[in-house]
Parts: C-alpha cells; structure tokens; sequence
DNA sequence: AAATATACCAACCGCTGCTAC
DNA sequence: CGTAGCAGCGGTTGGTATATT
C-alpha cells in the first residue's frame, strides 16, 4: 500500500525498519530521508513537504513526548497574549513546534480549560472564566499604563498613576503590589525591547503596518471571541508590546520561564541595555510618533481594554 | 474477538509576504 | 512594475493507536 503520509507513529516507522531517531544520530541529511522513502515507497516529496517534515518533526533539538505543567502554564499565558499565533507562542518553547503547540492546545488545552473552567493560572482559589479575563485585562492595563507612562515625556510624574495604584492594587488583579513594582523596574526595557523591535519597522514603516495589519486580521481567538481581545492594528501592536511587558514581569518572577524565554528576545534585551545605556531617544522618539501619531486614531493612553474590563 | 468510538498528531492545504529577476 | 519561487503561518484533514462496547 502506498501511504500518502511519512508514517505515523515512530513505532510503525520502526516496524519498517526505518528509525528517525538513527538519523537524528548519525550524519542526517534530509537528502538521505527524501532518498530512503523514495526508494522504499517510490514517492516523490515535494520540497515544502520536506522542509516542513524538517522543521516540524526531524530538526535536531526538537522535544518530544508530553508537555511539562511549566509548558502548559506557558502556552495557556502566551495564547491569551498573543491568540493563536502559534509560530510565535513556539517562540518562547524553543523545544517544542508550532505544530505540536497548535496540536496540543486543540487536543489538550482547550478541552481542559473547558471542563474545568478554571483560571490557567492555576489559583488556590478556582476562578470563573469571566474572573479569569477581567483579571487578565486589569493586568494588561496595568501594564499599558506602565508602557504610556514610561514612553511619554510630557507626563513628568509620569509613574503617579502607577504609585497610586501601588497602594490601591485593583481588586480581582493578580498585578499585586509587588508586581507592580516589578513593573517599574522593568520599564527601561521594556522601551528598550519596544523600540529595538520597531528598528525593523522604520525600515519601511508602511510595509510593517501592512503587515501587522494582515495579521491580525487573519487572528481568529476562538478562546476569547467576544472577550474585548483585539479587534484592530493599534490594538494588536499594543498586545505585542503587553506581551513583552508581561513575559519581562513573569520573568522576574518565574525563573523557569526566564530561562525558556525567546533567546531573540534575549538578545534584544542585552543589545538595547547596552545601546540604551546613554540618551539614545531617537528611537524612543520614532516610538513616540509611531505610538501617538500615526496610529492616532485610538490613543494608547485611552486604555479601551480597561473600560471593557470595568464592564464586567 | 469484533465492531465502533475517540484521541492523537503528522501532514496537507491555502494563503500571504519576501526576494530575486 | 509584474512574476515566479520560496518560506512561513494557521486551520484542517485523515491515518493510526487506543479505549470502549
């Protein structure tokens, strides 16, 4: 029988007599696995069906078998940041493939979170799913209030609004006091990271624009449809830089996250602290424009996702 | 033991963006 | 500027293993 897939299961590739895992051990090249199969099977591959056999299933690195709580905790966080991005949800579990996030959100994750209607955070105290998104959107505010107020220069008390929420933490956040303050200490970064991701984006702003554009409008968040997550490019943008924000909070909290980060976005991060060290503010000034100017329209100062948040 | 249902996940499909020409 | 080729992404499919009846 000619099969129209690789095979299976790693168990019927061994009842063949072929073993992936040989491969990964010896001088592989997927020359060699196109050669095997073509001579065994009289199959022809074509190259994107290589390419993603390779990146999705052979590529040396890649981690197998059953995801970690840490990485469950993980992919739950980063989907209710980023949506079903998984390419970028994969970036921040360098083991692991979007398509092996993807299947196990779809196989695992979203059944679990179903039945147990429980916060992913996992709380001594189970939270509705309702709790669990007006927490969520209290710390995104939180968070886009702490980027507005790192970014604007016009605002000198600029951390007042911050202060005051450090002795009135929001009910219902987990944005504690002390999260707060690793909010504050994580600010210059932050910026740093912001405006270092943007580097790409001066190169041809529209292009960028364009594109993110095109992403989110591809977005689809089955999880949270109706839940005030995005719903336009500002909004978007704005996710990614929460996302960082967030991830950079977590970091400073959870080790083992810090230590699954993005290693690009390490790297980021060490690049900009060191070009940031000095009075570097053009780019914080084309962050500014970009920010307040262009996109306008919706001023990231006007914390929308809070007033949906209130309506809770 | 056989039939059926369910779970899993590698691979497919269609689309978009980038690059080279 | 238009086009072809390629890479990458996310949604979906369908083959297989396992559980259940």
């Amino acid at each position: 029988m000619l099969r129209s897939k690789w095979g299976q299961k790693r168990s019927l590739d061994s009842r063949r007599g072929y073993h992936t895992g040989d491969l990964h051990s010896g001088a592989w090249t997927w020359e060699l696995e196109i050669y095997t199969y073509q001579n065994r099977f009289r199959l022809v591959r074509c190259s994107k069906s290589c390419r993603l056999r390779w990146t999705n299933y052979l590529r040396p690195g890649i981690k197998r078998g059953n995801f970690t709580d840490q990485e469950e905790k993980m992919i739950i966080h980063l989907q209710a940041l980023l949506g079903n991005r998984w390419a970028a949800i994969a970036s921040y579990l360098p083991q692991r493939t979007d398509n092996d996030i993807k299947n196990y959100w779809n196989t695992h994750l979203k059944k679990k979170l179903k039945k147990l209607e429980l916060s992913p955070y996992e709380d001594p105290i189970p939270m509705s799913r309702g709790q669990w998104e007006k927490r969520l959107q209290t710390d995104i505010h939180l968070a886009r209030q702490a980027l507005c107020d790192a970014l604007s220069p016009e605002k000198p008390s600029a951390s007042s609004d911050l202060s005051e929420a450090k002795h009135k933490p929001v009910p219902g956040s987990s944005v504690s006091s002390k999260s707060v303050q690793t909010l504050t200490t994580i600010y210059p970064s932050s910026t740093e990271n912001i405006a270092k991701l943007l580097k790409g984006w001066t190169k041809d702003p529209a292009k960028q624009a364009h594109r993110t554009v095109v992403a989110d409008l591809s977005m689809t968040d089955s999880t949270f449809s109706g839940g005030g997550m995005p719903s336009n490019r500002t909004e978007v943008s704005d996710n990614v830089f929460e996302s960082l924000i967030k991830l950079e909070s977590l970091d400073s909290s959870t080790s083992g996250f810090s230590r699954s980060m993005s290693p690009e976005i390490s790297h980021l991060q060490d690049e900009s602290r060191l070009r940031f060290g000095g009075d570097d503010q053009e780019q914080l000034s084309l962050l500014l424009n970009w920010l307040f100017d262009e996109a306008g329209k919706e001023q990231l100062c006007d914390f929308p996702m809070a007033d949906n948040a209130d309506s809770f």
